[in-house]
DNA sequence: CCCTCAAGCAAACCAAGGTATGACTTGCGG
DNA sequence: CCGCAAGTCATACCTTGGTTTGCTTGAGGG
């Protein structure tokens, strides 16, 4: 066995560990969620306005957003609409001393992960954390794969990327040479740059880096 | 142009309109409801318990489910779980007079699309529906589908769905033969049956229908 | 006992996929 | 103006896919 590779490792330029963000104005309540998580290992970083959140520089790292749906400035719930206009997609767990039964659902129905009321049990902000979190390691696995397939497709000539397309819609070599008005034989070099720029082997393989293509972009 | 086919023709035996389904016992909230769908030409029935709605015919028809969350005997929450649990997944709006928000979460979490408190405005209320409505419909069109794939693969003998699990990981014919230790030509044989029992033209095809195949089942 | 069905094999054949090699045109940026 | 990338085509050759015909065998049901 090697020695003890402990809490982290020197080459480790980027953690994969979660890492938790939380807003709220009250000094107090923030200083207890960061000893909560800390208790069980969770790092976690906390900002006294949604302003100063977007101001620092955030590590990209799998992890959640918890936020008190009051907050100086913009609310907590309009943070949530902003932050996905942004393109930023971080679980959301609300909580607040203050709520009512719409605000709550509201929050729940722009996709927030957990909304807890002040004050919550220390287990039941856990176990929103943990599932948050876990949403998060998930949405970034697909997004990642998605990346990596559009990467791939960024390579593609515009013809090439014809050629895909009707090579993944099942139709012949022959078929796709009379729709672009080409011959046979430069479908099949095409088709062969296709499959080797989309770093596959079979039609099959070709066909689910597709399907995540136009899914996701 | 045939003469006005006026709002139900005759052959239709299934009718694809919608029916939204009530849960309440206050006999005034149940007609209050009944009424405001009835004048947007919603179809809805009512019923004073869960007890009551299970043992009626219902027909599978597009819609959606409106519990109130207090309920004589099996409360609204436990209904939801109940019926996830027999595999109906008709969509939930809550709808309650006395509700705090640890409960409208909880049922939000459950997958409810919404949950309005009494008295909730009218407007609300048809949103909702519509909403709702819109998510079943979507449903019913992705399980439509999964049904059809299926029935089809009901049909393939177990060879010929070992055989299609190799073609459409991409697998040449000879790789397959060797995998399943059987001479090449049997496995082109049993290739071609798949291709003719599932009703694709192409290793394309195929590949989308088995991937909804093992998505669902 | 016979029939059906899943499963298998072989030979032969044709269609489709895939890979060179070499050559031509066009359009764009340095 | 030169070079390069994209796109095009032809010829030739080989591999893979797919079908047909005909025949065999074993398991299960009427």
């Amino acid at each position: 066995m090697p020695p003890k590779a402990a809490s982290s490792s020197v080459q480790d330029s980027v953690k994969d560990d979660p890492l938790v963000l939380i807003v709220d104005d009250d000094d107090g309540m923030r200083e207890a969620v960061v000893d909560l998580l800390q208790s069980v290992g969770i790092e976690s970083r906390a900002f006294g306005s949604t302003a100063e959140l977007l101001d620092a520089a955030v590590p990209d790292r799998p992890g959640c957003l918890i936020l008190d749906v009051r907050l100086p400035g913009l609310g907590g719930l309009e943070f949530q609409t902003r932050l996905e206009s942004l393109g930023i997609a971080l679980p959301i767990i609300f909580m607040t001393g203050f709520a009512d039964v719409p605000m709550s659902v509201r929050a729940m129905k722009a996709g927030a992960t957990d909304f807890l009321i002040k004050p919550f049990r220390d287990q039941d902000m856990l176990d929103a954390v943990e599932s948050a979190i876990a949403r998060d390691r998930s949405r970034r696995r697909d997004r990642t794969a998605a990346m990596t397939v559009e990467t791939l497709a960024a390579t593609l000539t515009p013809r090439e990327r014809e050629v895909m397309a009707e090579v993944v819609k099942g139709r012949l070599n022959k078929q796709i040479a009379g729709d672009l008005g080409i011959s046979e034989v430069t479908v099949k070099l095409h088709r062969g740059k296709v499959m080797r720029k989309m770093q596959v082997r079979s039609v099959a393989d070709l066909v689910r880096k597709a399907e995540v293509l136009d899914h996701e972009g």
